[in-house]
DNA sequence: GCGTATTACTAATGCGCATTAACGAGTACT
DNA sequence: AGTACTCGTTAATGCGCATTAGTAATACGC
């Protein structure tokens, strides 16, 4: 037979005995001999609404108080149209397992920021759709859930995001990306970060420059690119060194030409191995070029965790922390209806040890 | 005139243009010719309850697919059902600045089992920043707007603790707690940790040995303390050296004396500050005791990050990622009106380097 | 004294969903 | 043919709150 309890609630109106249940405003308001209505509204304190007596007011507060009213934050969001809630969403798990990944410091702004917009923060992990739950190309659409939604990773199908882009939810990637149509974005601002390192180094007296970047198409590294030759432009000259394994194909013979060749100062672009920058630290060792003394060395942003306790390199770092807080305050604008807001974020230059002024010549 | 608009939601049912709205089960009951009820049924995909005809039923879920129809937590939540959402609430940031005292393990194993179960997270913000959502005597009870909760931290008020869980909402504590009575939790097995540190050190031939250990009522020290009575119960006994400041307390004096005294082997808890383990550290240095050698060191935990590269301590490590998983488990278990899991979570025994065998005695 | 404001409140409605009583259409059995 | 069931679907309801239209009461102006 089967017990006909209406919803899983214990104890409700004229209260059978056992545990007292959450009080709701219609309680309040018995309680003050008032109106659920005139509950909302004193608990609201809107200052546009219909204007309350200080005595309700009072009687209000002081009932909601006594019975220690507490709002439901499911009505409260369900009646106000609004969740506020922002996801996020990885393609790898949030949390990867090796620790201490790249997006820590992103979710250290992410949070902060979302907590002091009053936000709360959905997780979505990639396999929360792979997972127990269903997969399938619509694992994505889960995301809605949220009032807008973040990404993080570059491994975001575009046919996915651009049709949330499509349906008009809010969405903002973090780092730049053009591929779905229409998609918002932040992004540290590379191109004038590489232009400052160039300019420091054009200011120490560099004019040959070369830039050592891997082979890849990334907008991180055609950025940093762009920026490098525009540092350039009215100083001095450079080139591009690319190779899809500067770490076998940055030769220290290869160095030496070029210093022969009158370059004096070299900028590796960072990635995520740190290949380039590693490649050109160790041809620079191997050719016994020492550091700031015969050639001035750059990186376009950190070092790789390995070689963190070299010596400081001239270069910049990457605002995460403050990547992640502009990414929320555009996806909250964007969940408010408004304009995006801007989408590059400056990064920090790093004046760093491995520069100086270039080696006397025979100019001199 | 008043404009007649319902809510502030834009562009409805024939779709004015702009953005499409998310769309709701009426929507979609719409598109596959149904009723609303009819959507709800099939979504919810009931064993009990009316029958549905297969037919039905792939129209339904294709329509629903098609919109991309995810449903509103709150309002799941309000109709008294359940939304797949379990809660993140830490009372310092959840992702620190100071990495020092980080929840990342934790979160792993959350996000890892979560995620298994098809489970989003949802981070509750702004405990720390005092933010928007400020911290009234309601701050916690946002948490309501998930399954259940997780809360990190020792710092959680018991008055608002108690009141979720004389609610009867799912809550876990990660780390062993008594305070608000039959909160539920999950913890390391520090006793059983400590015991078979003192075993091992007894099976090494130690018969007298000294805990040290901060001044205070942690469980979490306590635990300890009892793990390392219960180790030494049979087989020799100890001492408990208690300072609210270790590293001003622990003189290499003390050390001698207790060297004189018969004791060989010196025990450390480990703590936030991770004081005891780097007074015992230092002491005995100053004491010229050479570790293994004079006496046998262990700590209760793993060291500090300061103190990481010395030689392994003998010990133990907190399983801090299945300690993530294990609360997971146990929310998991409540939400389904299920017992609570066991709460404790081994840790694993840590050999070490910083014991041996007791220096031979006169017995000898 | 009768409109017109102004003030202080309440009734009514709906947010999006789950749930259940009710209903219509078959089919089976007297 | 009438009754009893079963099956598939829908109408209706309510969760707790915010919001707004509406009402009652009082103050004001001429």
């Amino acid at each position: 037979m089967e017990e006909p309890r209406k919803r899983a609630r214990p104890g409700r109106s004229p209260a059978p005995a056992g545990r007292t249940a959450r009080p709701r405003q219609a309680e309040v308001a018995r309680l003050a001999g008032v109106s659920q209505a005139t509950v909302s509204l004193v608990l609201a304190d809107k200052r546009q609404g219909p204007a309350i007596s200080e005595e309700t007011r009072r009687k209000v507060l002081e009932a909601a108080r006594s019975l220690g009213y507490v709002p439901d934050p499911a009505a409260r969001r369900l009646a106000a149209a609004r969740n506020n809630l922002l996801g996020v969403f990885s393609f790898t798990a949030t949390f990867p397992t090796d620790v201490q990944h790249s997006y820590y410091p992103f979710l250290v702004g992410v949070e902060r920021e979302a907590a002091e917009r009053g936000y709360d923060l959905v997780l979505f992990t990639g396999s929360s759709t792979g997972g127990a739950g269903a997969a399938g190309p619509d694992a994505l659409s889960r995301v809605r859930l949220a009032d807008g939604c973040l990404f993080l990773g570059r491994h975001a199908p575009v046919e996915e995001l651009g049709r949330l882009v499509a349906d008009g939810f809010p969405v903002v990637h973090l780092g730049r990306r053009d591929e779905p149509a229409g998609l918002h974005w932040v992004g540290a601002d590379y191109v004038s970060a590489a232009r400052e390192v160039v300019g420091h180094l054009a200011c120490l007296g560099h004019r040959r420059m070369v830039l050592i970047r891997e082979d890849d198409e990334a907008p991180a590294s055609t950025d940093r690119e762009r920026g490098f030759a525009e540092g350039l432009e009215a100083v001095g000259d450079g080139s591009v060194f690319r190779s899809a394994d500067p770490e076998r194909d940055l030769t220290p013979e290869r160095l030496r030409s070029w210093l022969a060749d009158g370059v004096t100062a070299f900028v590796a672009e960072e990635t995520d191995t740190g290949a380039a920058w590693r490649a050109l630290r160790r041809a620079a060792a191997d050719a016994g070029i020492e550091c700031p003394r015969d050639a001035s060395l750059a990186l376009l942003g950190s070092p790789p965790a390995d070689l963190a306790d070299g010596p400081e390199p001239t270069g910049f770092d990457i605002p995460r922390t403050r990547l992640g807080a502009a990414a929320v305050r555009m996806l909250a604008a964007l969940v408010a209806g408004e304009e995006a807001t801007e989408p590059l974020v400056a990064c920090t230059f790093r004046p760093g040890a491995t520069s100086g002024p270039p080696p006397a010549t025979e100019d001199h």
